[in-house]
DNA sequence: TTTT
DNA sequence: TTTT
């Protein structure tokens, strides 16, 4: 069991790419805020790094920029490369399943459509179980 | 473990009440739209009742309204109780634990204060951990 | 969003049909102790009907039986139907998408297999997204 | 909001510390096995640390140890530290606010009482809401 | 209609 | 008893 629900503001536009096999790999950083203050009454916030594939991955690179408001339902990940000074580094990630949209329509990233705003986006769009 | 997320609409104004003791208590009914259609098409609705206690009833109170959007994070809880027809009937509800308030500054909830939209409202806005 | 994690004992064997389509539907009633105790003293327990459909219907109906733990993960869902009263009411159950079974190897539940029991089951075994 | 629920097995016994204020603080990976096979048919692991607070942190020590199973229920954070190379680092771990023991009693970690496996150990034990 |  |  591994379930991460997380609502926050991009801090960045999303960065499409595709795998060799031709596989749509968005990305992109929530700014999430921490719903309780610090010891000096300042509000905190987690940077936290999520990847959208597929489908999901073209609409959140259509329909979410630089700024907006998104909650991501999906999973914790931890993938380990080696890094050019031949340590071993681990990449923690939030491998979202379901985005959906929080903020109002209007801004750049809406008027492709509209209708993203106001329901959720997942990979399964069709699929009741 | 009891953990339930949701991110809904309201479907009318919270209503506040009050117990014997004096602890607040808000309750609503968030319409949450599922992220599949049925067989003909269409989207579907979940109704899901939810409480909340204390201080985030009263915050509740003031800054939601019927059609606003707020994500909610909770447990899931169910009562009992005998009806007037002499039948035990359940009740379900989630019970909120943290409330987030998804819908833009504007409108009549939002008068009193723009404050409460951008961030989590917990019970225990200050603790850490 | 609409997430539901539980973890609890099951009260009964899970019961196992078939819609006309042919498609396996396993339901079971989770008995989920609150973490915190009430004024008595008195720990108390939600009883949540939960439902699973097709091959992990069919999984839970094998390994799962009355008493052994499991958690699921999955969604609320509100379903609604006219009593034989006149009267319509409303049925809450979770509806799961992934369950793990998490009572250890032995008794009858697991003569058939002692797999299951150490990873999580999902509708989408072989999908990584 | 930022939610998290995981399941997995401790991949060593926990470390307890002490915050020079006196807080106590355990730390633990957890291994927490994804429910998909990958492209080889092998089920994969992802290895997350954890961190508790206060009493819970001294529950945790006492009663996990290394391969038990666990149930995390917390919020996913993300610290920032300046490494002996002069580079900036992040560190990722779940805040748990919420463990339950999940291995059945017997063992070292359960010699000292048998009380806790079966219900959820959480920081608020007899707070209602 | 409830489990350990 | 249902929201956009």
């Amino acid at each position: 069991m591994n379930r991460v629900v997380l609502i926050g503001r991009l801090t960045k536009d999303p960065e499409l790419r595709y795998t060799p096999s031709g596989v749509a790999v968005a990305s992109f950083t929530l700014a999430v805020d921490r719903s309780f203050k610090n010891a000096n009454g300042e509000r905190e916030t987690d940077f936290i790094p999520c990847v959208v594939y597929r489908q999901l991955a073209e609409l959140c690179s259509n329909y979410l920029d630089k700024g907006k408001l998104a909650a991501v339902d999906g999973r914790l990940q931890v993938r380990t490369y080696d890094a050019q000074d031949g340590q071993r580094r681990w990449v923690y990630e939030v491998v979202a399943e379901n985005v959906r949209f929080l903020s109002p329509k209007g801004g750049a990233a809406h008027t492709a459509s509209g209708e993203a705003y106001g329901h959720e986006m997942s990979l399964d769009d069709d699929i009741p179980f």
